[in-house]
RNA sequence: GCGAGCGUGGUGAAAUUGGUAGACACGCCAGACUUAGGAUCUGGUGCCGCAAGGUUUGAGAGUUCGAGUCUCUCCGCUCGCACCA
């Protein structure tokens, strides 16, 4: 008894059967062929020296209720296809599946439902890996990982505490986002607009002790070692954008009563990407915020409207505070600052648009070349003064590169001189230097939340924070009464009773837990090094399996992870990488992006508009194969595309034209017409699928069958071929067909075919006759034919006589088998 | 405002990177076989025109023998960031 013949002893036997059969029936066939790939553990990968690896990795899935989306096949399938055309052509294909399971949705069900978020989770787990195998995905299931597993995150708590040995993870109280509504901290990526991303609260801020990890030291990194990926522009920039590091100086401003004596020698230091500009400061701005305003509010002439300034800032989201167009702020009255390249005495402001978070909290105002600055100088009557030659300030601030005046030692310098000038002066006389700032904070990596990894620390009163012994971990979630926060806004886990009290690991005095767990990218930051060695217990991975698997050669993903997952795991991996404990200092060589899937209306999918097609139901009306060819089909894969049922027709249309096309095959010989149509579609398929054209691969496939129907008889070499060049977009059919022709192999295990370009190449050609490059004929040619003739042959077609008619011939320019360009 | 990208038929889109614009597919039209099925097959299909022919890649200019592709100006759209000094 054969699987693949259908439980028939030979093929000879089950021929018998399906000659019956007219009708492709995706259903037994594609249930038939998981089936055998699944008992001959088809897509099983091991470290092989003697073979050229490739690591292909897809962004997991957070296992939502609600199941597979149309979009996650669009990346799966997309790599799917590269992974077994690598496959085919030899390399050693490493293509993981697993399941980024920690998150709020399970824990928000727990609490509403009382279900224990582990048990919700496994079950999505199960219906996400039935429909992934139903799909016929060539995933290494042996290696599937889930980072709710504690063999899994325990080596994220292990991480967790070198990044505390390191001195990067610490903790510190600091005004988070706060969603009152989940009462929960937000980092500032999961705040939209000044909403929750997850229940779109408004978000206010809140004093909390949180950890916070700090990936701002790798700030400089992380931008810089972009240029060596091959990662689509559009990723690298918002990488960089997100970074957002600016250059500049940082300049002390001595502080100073109304008449000009120094105060305390306090002394206020601003950042700027101008320094070259201070010559034409005319005032200074501190955040509300800015510690200096508590600690002087005596020593004001107006503490009492410097108080409400600063009470009525607090009070403002930061989508308040963003929106105002309009400039507020109140001058410190009594206070001056005395500018260090002038001497001159300017008014100190506090104003909401400048931020503490951000430099120093405090800035100098040049309302000549800054419109911000510009637009308060304005509202507040302050002096402005152009200090660039020839820039118009009248209506706005002024821009440019133009020779500076009215400023002193920089008059004549241009803008780059005038900036080192202005530094080295700055330095010569000890009141600044050069500095450079990034948008970037540190990663708050606390969560209020139940359902992630503990963080592996305890809080003893003697010896402060200690990470507990590596023996010790895992540690596992404890149980808890209920799932909610308590009212302080602490996590569930403070109410795990035994749980929370240990003892300290260096004292051995009694200790707190941390309750806080990890955010969900913890995870998903590291899980490509996990693939490599699932099953490791003595440590993350082995040496031998990251020395040969790593990097991830080509990665996939949304665009909504471009800036937070991308960043976070890049940076992991660069801190593992300086641990020693990675061979590579980034983890992916190339990234693309998937567009998103939208309905057939051009929406997003979503639940509350009904309109999200679920793929279950494709794969039951049309079977797996037409649905991941359809996928690829849809349009370019890095745009957004509107699904179409129609057009997913078309595609199952094609699929059934394949299953037709084999009644046509015999043992015949190939003509050269055939030779030249499959050779021209092995290299346009080959092609295609390794820049990513996967909707134009497809259309070669298309236009390849198309020319086979059209055949009386189709050779067998030709169909084997087209099979073979089918199965990564439709491995089931593929399979199916390749047994059918008396093949006892699976076709994933068969070698790629191989193009030839002569022989895909016509020797007849037809050549494009332009007159001064407007098209009026053409001419079919034999290859090779000598430039004479062909312009000759050119001269001869009755409407470029015509055309030419009484016109004299200038130049005929001759492309060889393209074009020939008659100027008259 | 800053950054990235895009603009081609009725629709989704191709175009070997400067060389016959519209491949492939949807839709539509006509026909065939059938006789209600979201079946299959054949032919046609950018626009104007009966035709010869003309004309066409958001608008305009430029470079070139030749521009969807390169350069500049303008218009429009999408995404990301956004009072980041």
């Amino acid at each position: 008894m054969n699987d693949r013949y259908n439980g028939k002893e030979t093929w000879e036997e089950w021929r018998k059967e399906w000659a019956l059969e007219d009708r492709y029936n995706f259903k037994t066939i594609e249930k038939k062929w998981q089936a055998i790939w699944d008992k001959e553990q088809a897509y099983k990968v091991e470290i092989d020296k003697n073979k050229e690896k490739f690591y292909a990795l897809v962004e997991f899935p957070y296992p939502s209720g609600a199941g597979l989306h149309v979009g996650h096949p669009r990346s799966y399938t997309a790599l799917d296809v590269i992974s077994r055309k690598k496959r085919m052509q030899g390399f050693n294909v490493l293509y993981p599946m697993g399941f980024d399971a920690f998150g709020l949705p399970a824990e928000n069900y727990a609490i509403k439902t009382g279900v224990h978020p582990a048990v919700s989770t496994k079950e999505n787990i199960a219906n996400f890996t039935r429909q992934l195998k139903s799909l016929g995905f060539s995933f290494d299931w042996d290696r599937c990982i889930s980072t709710c597993d504690p063999e899994y995150y325990k080596w994220t708590q292990w991480m967790f505490i070198k990044f505390f040995e390191k001195g990067l993870a610490y903790k510190d109280k600091i005004a988070i986002n706060w969603c009152p509504s989940c009462k929960v901290g937000l980092a500032n990526e999961e705040v939209v607009n000044g909403h929750c991303e997850r229940c779109g609260a408004e978000v206010v801020r809140k004093n909390k002790e949180q950890w916070m990890i700090a990936i701002t030291k790798y700030a400089d990194r992380l931008i810089d070692d972009l240029n060596d990926l091959d990662f689509i522009e559009r990723v690298k920039s918002q990488q960089v954008n997100w970074i957002g590091r600016s250059e500049g100086a940082e300049l002390d401003f001595e502080l100073t009563d109304k008449d000009g004596n120094a105060l305390d020698g306090k002394k206020m230091t601003v950042f700027t990407t101008r320094p070259d500009t201070t010559f034409g400061v005319t005032y200074m701005v501190l955040a509300p915020e800015h510690e200096f305003v508590q600690a002087y509010m005596s020593r004001f002439e107006n503490p009492q409207e410097v108080q409400d300034y600063v009470e009525a800032t607090a009070k403002k989201s930061d989508l308040q505070r963003n929106m105002s167009d309009d400039k507020t702020g109140v001058e410190l009255k009594g206070v001056k600052a005395k500018n260090p390249y002038t001497g001159d005495l300017i008014p100190v402001f506090i104003s909401d648009y400048v931020l503490t978070g951000y430099g120093t909290g405090a800035v100098m105002g040049m309302p000549g070349h800054d419109q911000r600055d510009y637009d308060f100088a304005k509202k507040f009557g302050l002096p402005i003064i152009s200090i660039l030659e020839g820039v118009d300030i009248s209506e706005k601030a002024g821009e440019g590169d133009a020779p500076h005046i009215n400023s002193g030692f920089l008059n004549g310098l241009k803008n780059d001189e005038a900036m080192k000038a202005a530094i080295a002066y700055a330095v010569e006389h000890g009141f600044g230097k050069s500095k450079v700032n990034f948008k970037l904070r540190d990663w708050v990596f606390s969560r209020q939340r139940y359902w992630g990894e503990p963080i592996p620390m305890v809080y003893c009163e003697h010896c402060g924070w200690q990470p507990i012994p590596e023996s010790e971990l895992p540690l596992t979630l404890p149980e808890v009464p209920d799932y909610h926060p308590n009212d302080e806004g602490e996590s569930p886990l403070s109410k795990a009773g035994d749980w929370l009290w240990t003892k300290c690991p260096k004292c051995g005095a009694k200790a707190r837990r941390e309750t806080d767990t990890m955010p969900n990218w913890a995870g998903s930051s590291w899980y490509f090094l996990r693939y490599c060695d699932p099953h490791n217990s003595e440590a993350f991975a082995s040496k031998e399996a990251l020395d040969y698997w790593m990097n991830v050669d080509w990665y996939n993903g949304g665009m909504e992870h471009t800036t937070l997952h991308l960043l976070y795991s890049r940076f992991w991996h660069k801190f593992l990488h300086d641990c020693g404990l990675v061979p590579t200092k980034e983890p992916y060589n190339r990234r693309t992006s998937h567009g998103m899937i939208l309905a057939e209306n051009g929406e997003k999918m979503s639940k509350s508009r009904g309109n999200v097609i679920n793929p279950d139901d494709i794969v039951a009306a049309y079977g797996a194969d037409t649905f991941r060819l359809y996928e690829m089909f849809i349009g370019p894969f890095e745009q957004v595309a509107m699904w179409s049922d129609e057009s997913l027709m078309g595609v199952y249309r094609f699929v059934n034209k394949i299953y037709g096309l084999f009644k046509k095959v015999a043992d015949i010989e190939p003509t050269k017409d055939d030779l030249r149509a499959m050779h021209k579609c092995i290299l346009e398929v080959t092609e295609r699928v390794d820049q990513l054209k996967l909707n134009t691969a497809v259309s070669s496939l298309m236009t390849y069958v198309n020319y086979l129907s059209g055949l009386e008889k189709v050779s067998a070499e030709l169909y084997l071929n087209l099979l073979k060049m089918l199965s990564p977009f439709t491995p089931h059919l593929a399979e199916e067909m390749w047994a059918r022709m008396g093949k006892d192999t699976l076709i994933v295990a068969e070698s790629w075919p191989v193009g030839d370009k002569t022989l895909a190449e016509d020797n007849v050609v037809t050549m494009a006759v332009q007159i001064c490059g407007k098209l009026r004929g053409t001419i079919d040619v034999a290859k090779g034919m000598p430039q004479a003739e062909i312009e000759k042959l050119a001269l001869s077609l009755d409407n470029v006589k015509r055309q030419l008619d009484g016109k004299e011939i200038r130049k005929i320019i001759v492309v060889p088998n393209k074009i020939v360009n008659i100027v008259a």
